[in-house]
DNA sequence: TTAGGGTTAG
């Protein structure tokens, strides 16, 4: 019997019924940061009386945890929660009619090419073409033929329907596939409404199908919703249905229903498959959640399974993406050294990985192996052996790749190669070069640019003053990929108002940003207009931000200051007001630290008019510290970075000059390099004389 | 596609 809906419903299973506080594992403090595969058994065990005490009306399961999965003996009471036992494919054999007819190859192709509102015709066609029964067999070679004519499936089915045809489980299931092959998520729904009304009974493969389909039309909710159904219909799901509703619950972001839900499978006595870890591990990837996947290495031990080669790949980019370089590489040699043979993906991910740390020992490691071993390549790995040298830095190197990839038979540059191209010149400010590879190289060889392209070069142009050509840039882009146009585009565009030479250059600009964002538009002319108060500015930031990614929003927050600081006519107040609505959204957090034997600021990732702003403010905040009596250090610390190239010295430079130019104590610091130090005294006096510190200093010093 | 589930690039 079907246990009670309301304690094995996944909606209510999870949150409703057991709020969950903490994490279901331990985080580690930040003392205990070394990555080691070894030290993390503690984990599961901590998991272990957790999931004990959350699972009271489970089947009790009192094995020890490295025993093996055991539900065998079909005596004992099923487990209610998951079936051990994967639903056998076996042909249906009520129409009795085992002999298949041969039948007339033209059948097929006729079908196809009748027009689907011609039912009449379909009807017919078929009828005519059996002049008895059609056996079992024909109709499904039919059925699985008809997978990418939908509209036909349906009509077969119902022509079976009309000639009193005994109707099968396994025929619904091949027109939900083709339905689902075709994203018809209405016809699905109806489909298997269908089926529960009337039958035939769905089993364990049409609400598979339905979930899965479900899934990719990207009606999440309506997956859960199925599978609450299938309980309640008597179905218990077996092992591929509920990786199908793990991966809902991954793509939703729905990490402790998904825990729940698999420890509950867990307790049942399912001893989950590499399908099942993987979607865990990208689940866990995906949140940057190092302790959820090494938890599952743990369960993988436990179990005696050795992760595939799709277990290792989403393990692998799951640690790249958690910033643990060292665990990915581990796991990278554990699999070469167990014979799990890297595929494509996996030399992908780790070449990623080793790009973006600037491993390059390691990198170039993997790329002599690639050659000795003749592992598989395809064109992502490609590609991305080409970011790779251009994030090592490795720029001839990148560039002998480009040009091997044009004379190349199989490997040819697509869009993507030149966008990596691109970059690289942008960032070493060939712009003539990315100009031409953009606007002349690409056209010809068919290829169009998408908006990544557009934004680096414009982001290099407009750095580099060009104004008239970030215009002609932008004006292309809004041609060809007018869609694309998205907020780190208009970053640059904004970016290149500080750098506008005159009045005339920045209303060119500023016709750009009306064009790609009137939202933007409108902020900046709010931010222009002195009448304008702070909480209207405030509530226009706030609705800029909260549509634009997260990643964006402190290049926003940068570029605004920055305009507001460098083009005149902006009222003076506004950088400040900027940089303090930062802080509020939350955007520079973490720049002022305080020790007992220094007070530091960090300005290096900030633009030059956000570092401004945050250096004021920490020196207000000094003040402020001083009027409140509170203990001071002996030493101030503002550090500013030290640049290399041409771009990433004007900052340092920059704020060089303005310690400078403003006569404040700072020195460069001897011992740290990229740093500028006060005393405290002299600090305070000069706080004093530019009237920042009201209090007499001589009664603190 | 051959009745259902998994992993790659700015």
């Amino acid at each position: 019997m079907a246990p009670p809906l309301s304690t094995l419903s996944p909606s209510t299973m999870a949150v409703s019924h057991f709020p969950l506080s903490k994490p279901l594992y331990p985080k580690p403090t930040s003392s205990t940061s070394s990555p080691s595969l070894q030290c993390h058994s503690s984990i599961s065990e901590q998991l272990r009386p957790l999931s004990l005490s959350l699972l009271k009306d489970t089947p009790a399961h009192d094995e020890p945890a490295n025993s093996k999965p055991t539900w065998v003996n079909p005596t004992k009471p099923k487990p209610n929660v998951i079936s051990l036992v994967r639903h056998r494919k076996a042909k249906p054999t009520s129409n009795g009619n085992p002999q298949s007819i041969s039948l007339n190859p033209t059948l097929l192709q006729t079908l196809i090419s009748i027009p689907d509102s011609d039912k009449y015709l379909f009807f017919s066609t078929l009828t005519e073409a059996f002049s008895f029964p059609p056996s079992d067999d024909d109709i499904l070679f039919l059925l699985n033929s008809l997978y990418r004519h939908p509209k036909k499936s349906i009509l077969l089915l119902e022509w079976l329907k009309e000639s009193s045809f005994v109707m099968e489980t396994i025929f619904y299931n091949l027109v939900l596939k083709s339905l689902r092959n075709a994203r018809q998520w209405d016809q699905i729904d109806r489909l298997a409404h269908e089926m529960l009304d009337h039958g035939p009974q769905p089993d364990n493969i049409t609400f598979s199908t339905v979930i899965s389909a479900a899934h990719k039309c990207r009606r999440f909710e309506k997956a859960i919703e199925w599978f609450d159904v299938m309980y309640s219909a008597g179905v218990i799901p077996d092992e591929v249905t509920f990786s199908s509703i793990l991966k809902v619950y991954a793509i939703l972001g729905k990490k402790e229903e998904a825990l729940i839900l698999y420890e509950r499978g867990r307790a049942a006595g399912w001893k989950p498959d590499h399908v099942a870890f993987s979607v865990l591990g990208k689940l866990f990837g995906d949140a940057g959640d190092q302790d959820g996947m090494l938890y599952m290495r743990d369960e993988m031990k436990r179990l005696n399974i050795v992760p595939n080669v799709v277990v290792y790949n989403t393990l692998i980019n799951g640690f790249g993406r958690a910033g643990r370089p060292n665990i990915a590489k581990e796991l990278f040699e554990e699999m070469c050294q167990l014979g799990v043979n890297p595929d494509e993906r996996t030399l992908t991910a780790i070449l990623k990985i080793y790009g973006k740390y600037k491993r390059t020992r390691d990198a170039m490691d993997i790329c002599a192996r690639m050659k000795e071993s003749r592992w598989p390549m395809d064109q992502i790995l490609y590609n991305t052996i080409l970011t790779m040298c251009a994030d090592l830095g490795m720029d001839s190197e990148a560039e002998k790749i480009f040009e091997e990839m044009k004379q190349s038979h199989k490997w040819l540059p697509d869009k993507w190669t030149y966008s990596v191209m691109i970059k690289l010149y942008c960032r070493t400010s060939k712009s003539e070069r990315a100009w031409q590879l953009l606007f002349e190289e690409m056209p010809q060889r068919g290829l169009q640019p998408d908006v990544t392209c557009y934004t680096s070069l414009i982001d290099c142009l407009g750095k580099e003053g060009r104004v008239d050509d970030v215009v002609a840039a932008f004006e292309s882009a809004m041609e060809t990929v007018p869609s694309q146009i998205d907020d780190q585009l208009c970053c640059c565009l904004l970016s290149t108002m500080a750098h506008c030479k005159d009045e005339m250059q920045m209303k060119a600009i500023l016709a750009c940003i009306e064009k790609a964002s009137p939202m933007l538009h409108r902020l900046i002319c709010m931010l222009w207009n002195e009448s304008v108060e702070f909480d209207e500015i405030k509530e226009s930031f706030r609705k800029l931000l909260s549509k634009a990614p997260i990643y964006v929003r402190r290049p926003y927050c940068n570029c605004l200051i920055d305009m507001c600081t460098f083009r005149p006519g902006f009222p003076l107040h506004r950088p400040r007001e900027l940089f303090h609505l930062g802080n509020i959204y939350g955007l520079y957090q973490g720049l002022q630290t305080r020790r007992l034997s220094e007070w530091s600021v960090d300005l290096r990732r900030l633009s030059i008019g956000a570092a401004r702003a945050a250096l004021d403010d920490w020196l207000e905040s000094v003040a402020e510290a001083v009027e409140e009596r509170e203990g001071l250090p002996p030493q101030f610390r503002v550090f500013t970075g030290y640049g290399l190239d041409r771009f990433k010295s004007v900052l340092p430079s920059y704020l060089e000059r303005y310690l400078s130019d403003t006569g404040a104590p700072f020195h460069k610091s001897e011992e740290m390099t990229g740093s500028f130090v006060a005393e405290k005294a002299d600090l305070l006096q000069w706080l004093q004389s530019q009237g920042i510190l009201s209090v007499g200093v001589s009664e603190i010093l």
